[in-house]
DNA sequence: ATCACACGTGGGAGCGCTCCCACAGTACCT
DNA sequence: AGGTACTGTGGGAGCGCTCCCACGTGTGAT
């Protein structure tokens, strides 16, 4: 066991030049080495590899930072307030996703919440500070000034969700208009005849794409879609309890409901049983997200899954890509990347 | 509004260098006033202040970190896999007490799960590299070699669940002992006569103590705990389903049972329920951690509350200490520091 | 008047890296 | 033989801070 003694000076880790001199090489060769840089010969490179191991060599990540102006650090931004993150499998699902295509990089995640005011204000700080060479924007409102102030710190970041057809930060998406034509599609397949929808916020673009999806299931099966049959909602229960007895007074022979969420569902299905309708016998019902309500609910909810696991890695795919293309400092001129993902209907006993 | 043009230099941010420059002071001044040095008049604040708000002016953090070898960071660790960590209140607690405590601060929170040995792995190059001022180490299991790299780094941490009596790191507990004896008292109080125990698993050091805390109830009462009446369990709904098997075999007539943790209740009751024992008319059950499982049992069950927020609270303030007193490199040797908080017993109906 | 000692301040040195230029050496063409 | 090109290498400069020493200047004791 050569090179016992680790440390040259008492209480200070090796630097490179210490490694350097051991290896006897210069500082800059090390410093490729270090890097993964091609430009070393095979023996250079080993006696160097010998000596980082012999010191217990470990870079220092504030001087790399300051010397080469980048943090090595990404931050997932969710502007909710912790409880929600942790209510919400869909955080965990991104987390994982996220979690596992950053875990062969040098990249370390931050998690941020920013859902209070203040909790911005110090957002805002911290990225007007760079302390992260990327952002990862989840479930952000549409009025939201974040993606702005990224844009204008010139920061990478992807959005999953994006706010509109124009969206201009990169965005990743699971294919809301596609899950809606499924549900609906899947609906007339059954036999069912008059088939509403209750929307989600008409504010959140994926809502507006369910409901493009599910007129334009109902148009390619030859039916002429009634707007009286869409009703809005607003992804919580008691939306979904409002709209449901709107609808029910409105057309009282209606024999299936598309509901935007799982929990609007959970408020339909609460209407219909008041109302003495059977699921599915006398009405069919589908839901969004297939979320753990949708598995546990009575009967079990058919509902369109979103690949949220996928999501995220997809995420860090064009975060990294984006990151790595800003580095020769020329700000190529590459087009908004927007990366779509497919949905998967899963049928249970609702429909 | 004066000072209209943000940047002196095209695309960079504004320095230490440039804020002094434009305040008409050094670069010494502006650093003692970024850092609240009481050393400087108050006009000579107010001009660099001036500067500084003109500028927009954020210091650098990575040139920060360089130079005062600090990074005004510091880890939350958890060593399981994500899953438990967002299946389990316990953490989303903890998390909401280190944020809070955090949140007027100008310390940074990273979350870093290590539930597989690469993620392990990971977190050893990161310590080493000293990334973090302090580390948080929640949940850690007797044999974890953790504690003790953290220890021969020199990096202050705060455990919370001490391992032992004789736990070396500074540590955060609540009063497992008080805890099981209020459960305890309660029952005797309520007229029960033979109480029985299933226990945590009694390689936690906690679980240990709420043994503790069961026998000596009983001898302040003037009885004398029988040991058979202490059944091992491991903290989950299988365990106490075994245990409970057991217990209702050696003692058919017992009255009470003080549960190790909600989880293990959930599966003594079910036991009870299939011997036929109604809860509390026959049995009175007692369960640990207040979960939202306690709440939504059936009936509600009685159960010992950790203050679990304030736990973390607690925990921050701790490593805080524990870091600014290392700032000097005097290792004055400060005693280690344990904090236990009290705990709080919830009675419902199931008592 | 002299000394002592604060206080507020300026700026040099240095933290440990990366970047890049310079240079020796080798290889391959004219 | 000279030129050109490329490869591998060393080390200077500099990233933006903090730390600390040195230097006025003002105050009070002698």
């Amino acid at each position: 066991m050569a090179g016992h003694g680790a440390r040259s000076r008492s209480g200070g880790r090796p630097t490179l030049e210490e490694v350097a001199a051991r290896a006897g090489v210069g500082r800059g060769t090390v410093s490729r080495v270090i890097n993964g840089s091609p430009r070393v010969s095979d023996t250079t490179r080993a006696a160097v590899q010998a000596a980082v191991a012999e010191l217990g060599y470990v870079p220092n990540t504030a001087a790399r930072a300051l010397a080469a102006n980048r943090t090595d650090a990404i931050a997932l931004v969710v502007p909710e307030p912790e409880t929600r993150f942790f209510a919400e499998p869909y955080f965990s699902d991104m987390l994982r996703g996220v979690g596992s295509e950053l875990s062969d990089t040098e990249m370390q995640l931050l998690l941020i919440f920013a859902g209070s005011d203040r909790e911005r204000e110090r957002l805002a700080q911290y990225l007007a500070a760079h302390r992260v060479d990327g952002v990862l924007l989840v479930s952000v409102h549409a009025d939201d000034p974040l993606p702005d102030l990224l844009a204008q710190l010139e920061i990478p970041a992807v959005i999953s969700g994006p706010r509109s057809a124009a969206e201009t930060l990169t965005s990743v998406d699971s294919d809301n208009y596609g899950g809606a034509r499924s549900a609906v599609e899947h609906l007339l397949a059954r036999g069912r005849n008059r088939i509403a929808h209750i929307t989600g916020r008409l504010d959140v673009y994926g809502a507006q794409r369910r409901v493009d999806g599910y007129r334009d299931a109902l148009l390619d099966a030859g039916r002429k879609p009634d707007e009286l049959l869409i009703e809005p909602g607003d992804f919580t229960e008691e939306g979904g309890r409002r709209a449901m007895t709107t609808l029910l007074e409105r057309y009282p022979d209606l024999d299936a409901v598309f509901a935007g969420s799982d929990v609007t569902a959970a408020g339909a299905r609460q209407v219909l049983r008041e109302a003495g309708r059977r699921i599915p016998d006398d009405v069919a019902l589908v839901g969004y997200d297939d979320s753990a309500i949708a598995r546990h609910m009575d009967p079990p909810l058919t509902s369109v899954r979103q690949p949220i696991v996928e999501m995220g890695r997809a995420m860090i795919d064009l975060l990294l890509a984006e990151i790595a293309d800003r580095r020769p400092a020329v700000s190529r001129g590459l087009e908004r990347r927007h990366a779509v993902l497919r949905t998967e209907l899963v049928v249970r006993a609702s429909s």
